[in-house]
RNA sequence: GCGGAAGUAGCUCAGUUGGUAGAGCAUCAGCCUUCCAAGCUGAGGGUCGCGAGUUCGAACCUCGUUUUCCGCUCCA
């Protein structure tokens, strides 16, 4: 199987199974949005778990919040998400080229005013000595024709801006007959703008121009709570705020299943440290932040860093974790060192000072910021894809099995009897009564016990536990193991403390 | 966003030149009782992606639309 058959087949297993879902299928679908089924949810709040464990309960000096969607607009002015995805965008149908609308009038604009700069230029060399520019800008009729025009052109260009209005950009596009600089046609298509932001219509600052965004990151909902916390939590630098929440892209092409979705979650943490010092925990948090996806067992040669070279406007040092998907090796994680940019812009544009004041050296200074963000569902889609694993056994049979880490697995542990009578069931469901506080189960009847191991395969539950005729007697149990196939007579009141031994968080977060 | 292909039961797919929608698996009930799926009997389940049009009649032809996949494009 290639990896991109694999990937196909997965996505069928996710749905078939339980785990994601196509959103609004009964409406024919929606594009880029995904829905979690009754195993997906379990899976990704254990991921999340485990982060937000590994986060805020391993490190003394990070807190968590949870603050919401919806903030203040000029925060999106701070962050500089306003400012840098405001281009109308316009196609040529032929050439099948993306261009600023604004850009392609500006370049139509300039070629008016080369021409009359060629105008005066011939001029001066006709009149020589006796060349008065003035005049001759105010007599010349071709100068006077190609000054009309630009005036024009230039007046609906700045309507069109200050309006923004998209189908006014078209069409002075199409009067002025500008052409595409490759194919060489006005086939246009619509001007779009390509907000990265999904907006609402209402306003909460009195303001009506004012929309609300839907945030496109979560980082901002720390750093307006900065403060808030600092003083309440009663922080000393350096110490980070970490937070699990939905973010919204309105992405253009958002494909490969839940690698990239409209609406998303994201996992943050934001690091407070002195100025200076900032390359220093940028390394720290590269190599913490790996430990914690090796850890997980999934093997350190799927993972690698990449280096950026092209920065963000807000960054001075960027890395990205990458994880070896079945379409090849993606991000995962990003690292940003974000220095102070969003701090001094939040401080400069409320004008509430952001500052630390240092008690040891009495320095006060708007602290340097080292930023970890992970995305929940490209996290979820890597456990997974690693996880599916079709197995040849032997007699020729083959079984398809989610191996996913024990602590991670959406259902720990499936309870059987092997027959539904001569009292089997009643004994299971005393068996289910000793498990159910501790572990997410699933209670099974059905089918002979060889097809119902394999349903518990199929969505990764770590042990099967069959209640036999023997047990009547013995007091013992069969635990199966998912991985191995093998079996193991263990006795019920033991039960409880074999399997947790094995599916407990614990487990991951005492190796970090 | 552009181009191409596809969409029929929960899944995999048949469905003849346009003439009453099918199979296998899955599900449910009963029988059987067996530690690595696919025994027996019966039952339920389909606006044929959606909307128009052509036709006496459309799963099938035409147009639009939507979703998915592939290729381009885009992605602080």
């Amino acid at each position: 199987m290639t990896q991109e058959e694999l990937f196909k087949v997965l996505v069928a297993h996710c749905k078939e199974y339980g785990f994601i879902f196509p959103s609004s299928e009964i409406y024919d679908g929606l594009a880029a949005v995904y829905d979690y089924g009754q195993m997906g949810v379990q899976l990704k709040n254990n991921i999340k778990n485990y982060w937000w464990e590994a986060m805020t309960r391993l490190n003394e000096n990070i807190v968590g919040i949870d603050s919401c969607v919806f903030m203040h607009p000029k925060t999106w002015v701070a962050s500089g998400h306003v400012a840098a995805f405001n281009d109308p965008l316009i196609d040529n149908k032929d050439s099948k080229k993306r261009y600023r609308a604004d850009v392609l009038i500006e370049d139509y604009l300039a070629k008016i005013e080369e021409k009359i700069d060629k105008e005066v230029a011939k001029g001066r060399k006709k009149f020589g000595d006796s060349f008065n520019e003035e005049q001759f800008r105010a007599t010349n009729p071709n100068i006077l024709r190609e000054r009309a025009k630009y005036d024009e052109v230039h007046a609906r260009y700045k309507a069109a801006e200050d309006a923004n209005d998209l189908e006014a950009y078209r069409q002075i596009i199409i009067d002025c007959g500008i052409v595409c600089p490759i194919s060489g046609t006005a086939n246009w298509t619509d001007v779009r703008q390509f907000n990265l932001m999904f907006s609402t219509q209402g306003s909460t600052t009195g303001n009506s121009d004012d929309k609300l965004y839907l945030r496109p990151e979560t980082a901002q909902g720390i750093f307006i709570n900065y403060l808030n916390v600092q003083k309440t939590g009663r922080m000393k630098i350096p110490f980070g705020i970490a937070q699990i929440g939905k973010a919204f892209r309105n992405e253009i092409v958002a494909r490969q299943f839940i690698f990239r979705m409209k609406e998303f979650e994201q996992m943050e943490m934001e690091f407070f440290v002195k100025p200076g010092t900032e390359m220093e925990w940028f390394r720290a948090w590269k190599e913490n932040r790996m430990k914690w996806h090796v850890n997980m067992g999934m093997g350190a040669e799927n993972y690698r860093f990449h280096d950026h070279e092209k920065l963000a406007h807000y960054a001075n040092a960027a890395t990205d974790i990458e994880f070896n998907f079945p379409f090849g090796f993606k991000e995962l994680e990003g690292i940003h060192s974000r220095t102070d940019f969003d701090l001094g812009n939040h401080q400069s544009l409320s004008g509430k000072k952001i500052q630390y004041f240092d008690p040891e050296t009495g320095e006060s200074y708007v602290p340097y910021c080292v930023e970890t963000s992970i995305g929940v569902d490209r996290m979820t889609l890597a456990v997974l894809s690693h996880a599916y694993t079709v197995e040849e056994l032997e007699g020729g049979d083959s079984r398809v099995v989610l191996k996913i880490p024990a602590p991670l697995a959406p259902v720990k542990v499936a309870v059987m009897p092997l027959v539904k009578k001569d009292g089997l069931p009643e004994i299971a469901q005393k068996v289910v009564d000793l498990l159910k506080y501790d572990f997410s189960y699933q209670y099974d009847e059905k089918d002979s016990i060889g097809k119902r191991y394999r349903r518990q395969d199929a969505i990764g539950t770590p042990f099967c536990v069959t209640i036999d005729h023997d047990t009547v007697s013995d007091g013992c149990v069969t635990v199966r193991d998912r991985d191995s196939m093998t079996q193991e007579r263990v006795r019920i009141e033991e039960l409880r403390d074999m399997i947790e031994k094995k599916v407990s968080l614990t487990n991951l977060l005492k190796n970090l």
